[in-house]
DNA sequence: TTATAAAACAGTAATAATTACTGTTTTCAT
DNA sequence: ATGAAAACAGTAATTATTACTGTTTTATAA
């Protein structure tokens, strides 16, 4: 199962790099789609999937029941806006130390969390 | 719409009492069905949405693309096994302050967060 | 009590996101 | 150049959830 490239690939790739919101799968194909109009929706989700599988995007969810895109995939933490729906990064200091604090009173053993925050972006406030 | 009183509402609030893990709507009518076995799916997803609306139970979402519902409503945190799967509950201090964390560099407005913990549960570890 | 309107129900159909399948085309190492 | 592996387009299937329809329950009030 070596990669092969595939020009379909390159450009789902090319444009999520363009994108600092995170786009669910339906945004890539509707976009993408603009300068490639046959493109299949299935080729966009198996790309997707599989970039993520090995590492090169990254694959979230935030409360809305869709898969959300993102190029960076260095650890950063996700802000959702209440009001238009766009996700963007914060910047903020590591708070891994929360996993301590949860593990203080489970017999379990904790690896990690998953976190993202809510509220009124910049844009929604100036409205 | 003033609400009336159902013995299928009743029989599936006393189910989601009985569990400490946080069953999916699904798992709520495969045993609800067992004591009564014509009750539909429709009417548990209805009055689980209904109940959660109404604040009597709390709906959630984990990364399992499927939602789950606690009878317990008060503000805690959810752990997930990554292993069987099960959801419980996590005994820690509040976390709220990394609300404001989130705010130093940010030019939005943080209303809140949603995280759960994922890990090994200790019936998973003791295997 | 009975009449009745609102609410709830069972059962089924519809929707939305995602995954799987099929037969054709593209890639790339020999 | 050629052939197997990988990828593709297009479509069908799956899963969780919501919406619809005609029937039954509930609760108020004559």
């Amino acid at each position: 199962m070596a990669l092969k490239y595939s020009k379909q690939r390159t450009v789902i790739l090319e444009f999520l790099q363009g994108r600092k919101d995170h786009p669910t799968a339906d945004v890539v194909y509707k976009n993408v789609r603009q300068t490639f109009p046959n493109i299949s929706l299935g080729t966009v989700y198996r790309n997707l999937v599989l970039l993520s599988d090995i590492g090169e995007i990254q694959r979230f969810k935030i409360g809305d029941g869709t898969d959300h895109f993102d190029y960076d995939t260095s650890e950063h933490v996700h802000f959702v806006c209440s009001k238009c729906g766009r996700v963007l990064d914060l910047e903020m200091e590591n708070i891994d130390f929360i996993n301590e604090e949860a593990s203080k009173h489970f017999n379990g053993k904790i690896d990690g969390h998953k976190i993202y925050f809510y509220g009124i972006c910049e844009d929604c406030l100036d409205k």
